[in-house]
DNA sequence: GCCCAGGGAATCG
DNA sequence: CGATTCCATGGG
């Protein structure tokens, strides 16, 4: 990795990082393109400008001596991807989702913030648990400025001790996760240090002691222990995941259950591969049908 | 209008 | 234990 400021811009030379990858892969949710590979990103109290450069990524109003401190970690950075790769399970599709997602990076996330938005994501689409995130954040979220204008923090726990359910679900639109989030809340307030305590557990434990909270089974503990903590054995399960590992399993090469030596890396680029498949199909099908309506307008104005 | 989604909890056998 | 059912919402 190679840090040159250039001005008040930073920009990080490193191989295998996409800033596009990293946040479009379905594991953080405030991000917007502003421009072509360039994004806004706020998490947690933080405004992050960033765009993909060739060999690298360009940091917006960021000081070396800040990235050192705060992102290297948060980015995870310090990785070494080419053993990632090197740990996964032999697979053709396996193949084709590292060749596809290579530049994706799991990001060291706030608990707090994972663990809300995770239990908004449980049976749920993407665009509307960004759109639920939004509501949290506009409604309950300090105000921050930026070099580029207003922003929304995500909300603290104080804040948010001050929503009834009524409130999550008329706000924010949650429907019946309204509950779980006011129940969580309940419990973070009562045990200051619940969300504290994973960092010193295994990832068993942690598994264990995140599924006490409403809203928080199997799968979304699965999100928070890989988004939060880092547990790279979390392998969050979702249906996406289901037909990919269904998938493999008919290739024949992988053994039933193995996921090599980074589960959680191999999720991710698995769920963004497929992700992606589906999305430019659904593109493709469109653009076939704008064509072949501006044929048949064609056709007409002969 | 129907199907579906980064599921969890309650209930039942 | 595992299987089933219900839950609220809105994009496609």
């Amino acid at each position: 990795m190679n840090l040159i400021q250039q001005g008040k811009n930073l920009f990080c030379q490193i191989d295998n990082f996409s800033i596009q990858k990293t946040l479009k892969c379905g594991q953080t949710f405030r991000w917007r393109e502003v421009e072509k590979n360039k994004f806004i990103y706020i998490t947690g109290n933080c405004p992050l400008l960033m765009e993909d450069v060739e060999d690298g990524v360009l940091f917006y109003h960021m000081e070396k001596n800040t990235f050192l401190r705060q992102w290297v970690d948060f980015f995870d950075l310090t990785r070494d991807m080419d053993a990632v790769h090197r740990g996964f399970p032999t697979s053709e599709l396996i193949q084709k989702a590292t060749d596809f997602s290579r530049g994706l990076r799991i990001l060291k996330q706030s608990p707090f913030e994972v663990t809300l938005s995770f239990i908004i994501s449980s049976n749920n689409h993407i665009p509307r648990i960004q759109g639920c995130i939004e509501e949290l954040c506009e409604n309950f979220g300090e105000k921050i400025e930026t070099p580029w204008g207003e922003e929304h923090a995500f909300p603290s726990l104080s804040a948010l001790q001050e929503v009834d359910a009524e409130g999550f679900r008329n706000i924010c639109r949650v429907g019946y996760r309204d509950r779980y989030l006011t129940g969580t809340i309940q419990l973070l307030s009562n045990h200051p240090n619940f969300l504290e305590e994973v960092y010193a557990m295994d990832y068993k434990e942690g598994k264990k002691h995140l599924m006490i909270l409403p809203g928080v089974g199997e799968k979304v503990a699965d999100c928070i222990l890989l988004f939060g903590y880092h547990k790279m054995e979390a392998f969050p399960m979702d249906i996406w995941m289901k037909r990919a590992m269904a998938s493999i399993q008919k290739e024949g090469q992988v053994e039933k259950q193995d996921k090599g030596k980074f589960p959680g890396y191999l999720q991710q680029y698995l769920f963004y591969h497929e992700k992606e498949k589906k999305m430019n199909k659904r593109c493709q099908r469109n653009l076939k049908i704008i064509e072949e309506n501006e044929r048949i307008r064609y056709e007409f104005s002969l």
